[in-house]
DNA sequence: AACTTGTGTTTCTTATAGGAAACTTTTCAC
DNA sequence: GTGAAAAGTTTCCTATAAGAAACACAAGTT
């Protein structure tokens, strides 16, 4: 982690839990947002539903903003949201990689696919890839959907499948497809080639 | 008593963020948390470092919260901090899914990669995944390392490279291989098949 | 130069967050 | 049942967040 400037120009506190390492992280990142998106202070404060100075404050660790202001700042910059919160900690994956060889991950199967978890050593990642081999070939070995809060992202490696999700119609997939979706959605899919179907999956929650 | 003051006393614009209808949303995520741990607002106070008063009000909506206050308590409780900020809303991809067909994404060139991204329309989307074609044949091609803030996951779907990451020994990886690292690291690819290397990467700030 | 316009910062005031303690409810003992 | 201890809520007070307006400082414009 970088401290490029800990200046003595932030007044004069004393201990408080705030003054952790990444004290000004909230700031610059909300400042570094916004003019990502070349907005003013008026401008990005109108957006978001909030005075100038108020953000003016907020960029300059001049003040401790609620909850619901930086949520509609978030909202408002499209900022990342799980890196506001990151405070340099032990399940950190700071300078470390994992490798899978292939047909090397951890199986896993249920009814309707056998996944193979890849990159598995590494426990404190947040994305969650795996391979998946479609067992389902008819609408009627189907099961329920699965559904589970977060993001997903799908990409077909080989043969052909259907893709289902609540609210959309299916969609016929083959190789070099690829779909992203919001989870939470009932989701699932099922293979409608001579072949099996293998899918890369990589989840986020 | 529920929602005591969500009067329509706020201000005049129609798209109130505060005034959605998941307002109550935190307050439920905490308790549900504090109780998973089997936590009483005393001791779950005193792990975030707050006062029970506090916590009690903010698990009832009655306050809200600083965003200190909650990132001290996303961390004690152990909660995943994405969920916190979902707001249906526009700019959200609740609901929402991406499709794109095999070569359809967004082409993006680089001296040393030609990349493709997906799904791009899904502009919300928190994870970023795309296809490159390592131009890159010999390390003497190789340009300066690649480094960015967060994680990263690479799948190789055809032909052969060399994969370097800073602090690791060189790589080599072939189809179907996939690798997990930070991003923070220096990295980058050499291809060393006689075909061009495809893989695909899901970038994670 | 003075005037304007646009951007960011600093007062100043009011509304409210957050903690201590008082109060209420629940749980469990006997 | 009664009493005691623990868990949760509400009250009260102080510190401070958030917005309005005043202020500062540019970069044009005439």
């Amino acid at each position: 982690m970088e401290r490029p400037d800990m200046d003595p120009v932030s007044q004069s506190s004393e201990d408080d839990i705030t003054n952790t390492p990444d004290a000004d992280h909230l700031g610059k990142m909300i400042r570094e947002a916004r003019l990502k998106k070349g907005w003013t202070l008026e401008e990005a404060g109108k957006a978001a539903g909030i005075g100038r100075s108020t953000l003016s404050k907020i960029e300059n660790n001049q003040t401790r903003p609620s909850f619901d202001i930086v949520r509609r700042l978030t909202k408002a910059l499209e900022l990342k949201t799980p890196q506001l919160f990151v405070q340099s900690g032990p399940s950190d994956i700071s300078g470390r990689r994992d490798v899978t060889l292939a047909g090397q991950g951890e199986s896993q199967d249920t009814p309707t696919y056998s996944h193979e978890l890849l990159c598995t050593e590494l426990t404190s990642k947040r994305m969650f890839p795996y391979i998946s081999t479609i067992k389902a070939r008819d609408v009627s070995e189907f099961e329920s959907w699965i559904r589970h809060r977060g993001e997903e992202f799908m990409f077909v490696i080989s043969g052909e499948l259907t893709f289902f999700t609540e609210h959309y119609k299916p969609l016929p997939m083959k190789e070099g497809d690829s779909v992203y979706y919001d989870s939470g959605m009932g989701h699932g899919c099922v293979s409608t080639g001579k072949e099996d179907a293998k899918v890369l999956w990589v989840s986020l929650e």
